[in-house]
DNA sequence: AGGTGAATTGCGATATCTGCAACGGTCATT
DNA sequence: AATGACCGTTGCAGATATCGCAATTCACCT
């Protein structure tokens, strides 16, 4: 591993924390300033840090813009993105698309619900991995011992009475889920939200993304939502089978 | 500037365009294999790239983590938001807040329309430059020469037949936003999508972000959404004066 | 099995990076 | 107005981390 790149990496999630100046960087990353003034030159030039009116260095456009192509570029989301759609069109309510990647769950695409109450949510932002019906079903399907792994490191903070509480439950929600093969988050995120998702899965069965349609108590109940359950599958077996015909995973 | 950190780095725009095994990126960076294994395996230490199940590798969850939370911590937007909703509320527009930020415009924020029509655009996406209403208001209010520089560096697309044609067009309707305090896009990047845009400043008076309104001739016309300027101008105004009594930009 | 293609590892030469110390600019203080 | 403190910046010489090579392992396909 490379010891310059290390360091200049290590930058990037301390200015996500917000802006710093040349010595507090140097400081956090325990260089002499001189080192970290040519680092952050490097991260400048390539648009990662943005220098602000002030001096201080925060993060950059570029960095915007690299998120924003990459999430483009996957090409589950490419073909899933229409039968989502066509989902939404079809219920009206809010529909998601996630992937698991190195212990973190983010979704990769959405379609806003059409009604006016909102669920909030952001394409790259990082799942509620404990309760989020596409976490569920994501995790669920990893190998026995990452699965237990994750679960341990994992926090559990509880969002409302009904979120997961440890690491024991949510195990045995994964088991329940990964034999369903459909999850549900009814209220364990936020207490009037509830959600119902299914599994896109790959040539060799195994999970590769999730999906899940959101919505408010206001809206419909959480029994009502489950009645849309069969046509969330249908919706998730339609992407599976056409994503099997097609480019490597 | 670090040459290890300079090349590691150019490996994300490349990994952006999809993605590429090892040997693909070597040569790509003009540079042997096991160079390109190490940096790689940096980046990937850091989240910053993922390496999927056919070897082959593409940007990671961290970068959009990151994206995410560098978003989330810019002042302008925390202040802007509120804002923009209830401006949402009020017209049932698409809002849109944007930065300039090293010869890009970027959106930073955005409500979404109330009609079912929508406009195609997504936070953290390069705005259209050289036609958004937002980029003409930021682009304005830059110092004559980099105005000047920035107008000659730029590619001038013909989205439309209303597109901003060449450079003295561009730098033409930059004086006039810059007289007349607001913009507008006519068709320029969408045959059938209009926008009306004011600026946001701070203390000193330089523009620190701008904001549009933006709706499709289908659901008003041109004219009509002209009628609003007056409140865009409004929140626009209202969001300067909360954010001039506030942190350093 | 054999063979191709790719990824990976160990190693020595050397280009690259590091930390120091001195410089220059800016802002606040007296 | 002058002084001083602070921060960012630059040039340099020594230290060392990095580079490319060549050999090895691994996986897949014929």
């Amino acid at each position: 591993m490379s010891q310059t790149v290390d360091r200049a990496l290590s930058i990037l999630p301390l200015l996500a924390e917000g802006p710093a100046d040349l010595g507090r960087v140097a400081d956090r990353l325990g260089v002499h300033k001189s080192t970290a003034l040519r680092l952050l030159r490097t991260l400048h030039e390539h648009g990662l840090v943005y220098r602000q009116s002030d001096q201080r260095y925060r993060l950059g456009a570029r960095l915007f813009a690299l998120a924003q192509e990459a999430v483009e570029n996957l090409d589950i989301r490419e073909i899933a993105h229409p039968h989502l759609v066509r989902l939404n069109e079809e219920c009206g309510h809010t529909v998601h698309l996630a992937v698991y990647e190195e212990n973190e769950v983010l979704y990769i695409d959405k379609v806003e619900s059409r009604y006016p109450v909102r669920m909030y949510s952001r394409i790259g932002k990082p799942v509620a991995i404990t309760v989020a019906a596409v976490a569920k079903l994501l995790l669920a399907d990893l190998p026995e011992a990452e699965r237990r792994a994750l679960a341990d490191k994992l926090d559990y903070p509880l969002y409302t009475p009904r979120s997961t509480p440890n690491a024991p439950a949510f195990l045995k929600e994964l088991e329940r889920v990964r034999e369903q093969g459909w999850a549900t988050d009814l209220g364990g995120h936020e207490e009037s939200i509830n959600c119902v998702g299914a599994p896109v899965r790959g040539t060799d069965g195994r999970v590769v993304a999730a999906m899940s349609v959101s919505a408010p108590n206001v809206v419909v109940t959480g029994d009502e939502l489950l009645t849309l359950l069969p046509l969330v599958r249908r919706t998730a077996e339609a992407i599976s089978r056409e994503y099997s015909g097609r480019t490597t995973p």
